[in-house]
DNA sequence: ATCGGCATGTTATCAGTGTAAACATTGTGG
DNA sequence: CCACAATGTTTACACTGATAACATGCCGAT
């Protein structure tokens, strides 16, 4: 039996017309995907199936795909902005934390890879011109205003920026590339790569 | 008139059945696409109706669509690897030649962001367990070992082979964040972050 | 020189994708 | 209670990469 496009057969499972809360499954199921698949495999179509739903019910809940991968990239931030916050509370006074954060970033890059190319390539512009926006809360804001806080209190802004922007560099260049398999997957490399010794 | 599929309508244009060097064709082609588009919307239908051949004739030379995009992703390479010759060649003396191979990297990725995040997701894993591999010749081998050169001599092996890739991150993290649109493309900034202060 | 085989084209077809249009069903507020 | 808005469904279309079967023409062995 040859599967007919975007049919659901409706009266074979006991499920109503209307699910109920769609877009929340649909967003499930989509986060499901990605966490074990390439970014580009992730398919509409394929969603609405598992979620056992029409391919254009997803319509009704986002204008297109691009729409639904972006409700994907902010689960994916608070996710991120969690695990910081859980870096940083586990961290035992005197450890340096900018260090952590670092691991952190390159930890969830790798534990989330899909996701994380996803966030990166649809996040808008981070503000980065005047350091310490409290309230900005993407990845950047926060790995950069906790390095800003070990840096030596007299370092002069112009420099000051430059170097959270190395930080983030450094951090987001080694998680691409052990993404893209350049660079094994080692926790020693990892420290010793995003250890604060540059600074 | 609706497109028929892969047709080429023969008689039309004055070819000849055989086209020559059709590899050839199909990779100036190729470029030609990953030049102006993202990489995900480079099409091997569309190289070949630009090329005037059916979508087919590409499987004559190349096992399928990642195999031709291999294939632009070799001439990529010895772009860049023209790319840093030149950099190098052109670098008056006393000028740091990490930060002149640094800015090459980072030009590179600006000015071929398709090409370039292609290269980077197709390449074999680089080698880099033990320094100053002469025979390699890709992107990080270079960078690497101009950074190497201007290493004070007595640095230890181990700390030598984190701040080489220190700077390949910094280097290439700064690339990406730049084609994802999540810092400007500032000429000042690119120098500034580059720059051997770190080391 | 011819002729057969092989390299290199072609068309037809398939399964899969995102998306728009038209139709169906249901929960809900006047 | 019932129209309507919200939320589903089916159908259809223009794409994509890929396979199978068929066509053409170059080139070397007889």
């Amino acid at each position: 039996m040859p599967m007919n496009d975007n049919s659901v057969n409706m009266n074979a499972q006991g499920g109503s017309y209307h699910h109920g809360d769609l877009r929340a499954a649909l967003i499930e199921e989509g986060l499901a995907q990605i966490s074990n698949s390439r970014v580009e495999k992730v398919s509409l179509r394929q969603i609405a199936r598992n979620v056992g739903v029409s391919a254009t019910a997803v319509y009704r809940h986002f204008p297109n795909k691009a729409a639904l991968l972006g409700a994907l990239c902010e689960v994916g931030s608070v996710k991120l902005s969690d695990t910081f916050r859980g870096a940083l509370s586990d961290t035992p006074a005197g450890i340096d934390a900018f260090e952590v954060m670092g691991r952190a970033y390159v930890r969830f890059a790798i534990d989330n890879p899909s996701l994380f190319r996803l966030m990166m390539t649809k996040a808008p512009r981070a503000e980065v011109l005047q350091p310490d926006q409290e309230k900005e809360v993407g990845a950047f804001a926060m790995l950069s205003n906790t390095l800003g806080e070990v840096l030596p209190k007299d370092t002069p802004p112009e420099l000051q920026m430059v170097k959270r922007l190395q930080a983030w560099s450094i951090v987001h260049g080694l998680s691409m590339l052990i993404l893209d398999g350049q660079l094994p997957d080692d926790e020693k490399m990892i420290a010793a790569v995003v250890s604060r010794s540059f600074l």
